[in-house]
RNA sequence: GGCCCGAUGGCGGAGUGGUUACGCAGAGGACUGCAAAUCCUUGCACGCCGGUUCGAUUCCGGCUCGGGCCUCCA
């Protein structure tokens, strides 16, 4: 293996790129936050499943295709998915299960190496997290009151430290009604009683339900342990959820490690839509599959996505996803050119720039300039693109009709160039067989039905 | 009000103390039974005010504007 460059990550609690150290370099351990399954995910839900698996990828290359530990959680009990059973009629189970289904499937479509994601259901832990909060409410890091357990964040020195917020501004600008048995107003449920008629397990602290902030936690301690090393998110997720997370897990340790629940906390800039046609109508949400309908591929919406910088906003509009298919048309256009064998070597500059807290602009730079096909494809692949065959490109497209009709067009076009014009009229006269009829005039050649 | 992040050419979007991003669009050209496609060439930049410096888009301070969070939103 030729010597790889220092991978350095940006890490929002020490607001700065920092050269990653694993634990141990053969179990690389990274967790990002997952969905909360109720109804179809938005596109703005995968932009960190989309980073963080180029990360994973990233991660292989430098460490081995077998070191890299990824889990993602499926949190399928949470209010919403309460109120979206009780309107449809059906169960927390129903709804949450096809939720989680769709978001696989989309997930899938993107090009995300989902087969490799531990994936697991909150409600399938309810035991630890019941005993992780035991541990905390010994050590004093929390309290039950009134059928709730509450996390003291008094009781924990580092509270607040990866979001910067200082406790005492917090305290002063909390606003909200603090509810009564809090015995401080920033202290966070870390599991809540339930109705007679919501979904409950029986706990210490008497029938109930977890706190959003307890399952991420307690399932992070049971699928990777005390201390991981990367944990990723979006960065909305900052505060309060991240902040509570990495409360929970330095004041459940046992010690024998890190203190620090995670060493690089890494945040993804959001998707912003105010493009009007996209986000002004109420029902006119932007999924994977209306995406599909509309003629874009996956891998289309895989790269538009990676167009900024991960930590910047990026802002989705249909100008993107053509950018990002032009793109894609003349990578797999060069693709074509050479033979599409697999298993090259990727192009230093591209993992150099991968390296360098994933620089994705600079990489689509990089892979813009490469001619020799085996080695554009080896450094595609790298961020999970360019994988697909380059003869099928143009007949893989999802508006394929029309794709056909446009490359058999082109096709009739290069035979004019060759002055086989016995060629060009068979295609036009093939093509005027299924209805489809040629204008060649000064705009073109354009098409339509008989 | 508090905390954090950002401000680059027509648009998107990297990066750098003194030379190029890259892509899209535009312009010019090549090719061509027309056109499209393709290929080549090309113009256009670093929010405002100070400071540090031989020199700042790049470092420091202030300002303006924008975004996120402070409500279980990726």
């Amino acid at each position: 293996m030729t010597a790889l460059p220092p991978l350095r990550l940006y890490d929002t609690r020490r607001r700065e790129k920092v050269v990653f150290e694993p634990a141990d370099p053969s179990r690389i351990t990274m967790y990002v936050c997952g969905p909360t399954v109720y109804s179809r995910a938005h596109i703005g839900n995968f932009r960190p499943e989309i980073v963080f698996d180029v990360l994973k990828r990233v991660l292989r290359h430098h460490y081995g295709e077998d070191a890299v530990w990824h889990a993602r959680n499926i949190t399928d009990i949470d209010d919403k998915i309460m109120a979206q059973a009780a309107e449809t009629g059906r169960t927390v189970e129903q709804v949450s299960r096809e939720a989680e289904g769709w978001y696989e499937e989309d997930a899938r479509a993107l090009g995300v190496d989902v087969d490799t994601v531990i994936a697991p259901r909150a409600t399938d832990f309810i035991d630890q997290m019941i005993a992780m909060l035991t541990t905390l409410i010994e050590r004093g890091h929390a309290y039950a009151a009134e059928g709730h357990v509450l996390f003291d964040t008094t009781s924990d020195e580092g509270y607040g430290s990866l979001s910067r917020r200082p406790l005492d501004e917090m305290v002063a600008g909390a606003r909200v009604e603090v509810a009564p048995y809090k015995k401080n107003a920033q202290d966070f449920v870390l599991w809540k009683p339930s109705a007679p008629d919501q979904p409950g397990w029986d706990s210490p602290w008497g029938r109930g339900r977890p706190g959003w902030h307890t399952e991420c936690t307690a399932m992070i301690r049971e699928k990777l342990g005390p201390t991981i090393d990367i944990h990723g998110g979006g960065q909305d997720l900052i505060f309060p959820h991240h902040e509570n997370e990495a409360a929970q897990g330095r004041c459940a340790h046992d010690g024998g490690g890190s203190d620090e629940f995670a060493s690089v906390w890494m945040h993804n800039g959001f998707l912003s839509m105010s493009d009007e046609k996209m986000s002004k109508s109420l029902g006119n949400i932007v999924t994977v599959p209306k995406l599909l309908e509309q003629g874009h591929r996956g891998e289309t919406i895989r790269l538009a996505m990676l167009m900024a910088h991960y930590r910047q906003p990026l802002e989705w509009t249909e100008s993107l996803l053509e950018q990002a298919k032009k793109r894609l048309d003349s990578w797999y256009r060069k693709l074509a050119t050479g033979s599409a064998r697999e298993g090259g070597t990727a192009d230093p500059d591209v993992v150099a720039a991968l390296s360098e807290d994933m620089n994705l602009p600079h990489v689509l730079a990089r892979l813009s300039g490469i001619d020799d096909p085996a080695l554009l494809r080896a450094s595609g692949q790298l961020i999970g693109l360019l994988q697909g065959d380059p003869r099928g490109w143009a007949q893989g497209d999802a508006n394929a009709e029309k794709a056909d009709i446009t490359a058999r067009i082109a096709a009739r076009t290069a035979a004019k160039a060759a002055k086989n014009y016995a060629e060009a009229d068979r295609i036009r006269d093939e093509l005027a067989s299924e209805g489809i009829i040629l204008e060649d005039g000064p705009d073109g050649t354009t098409w339509r039905r008989a």
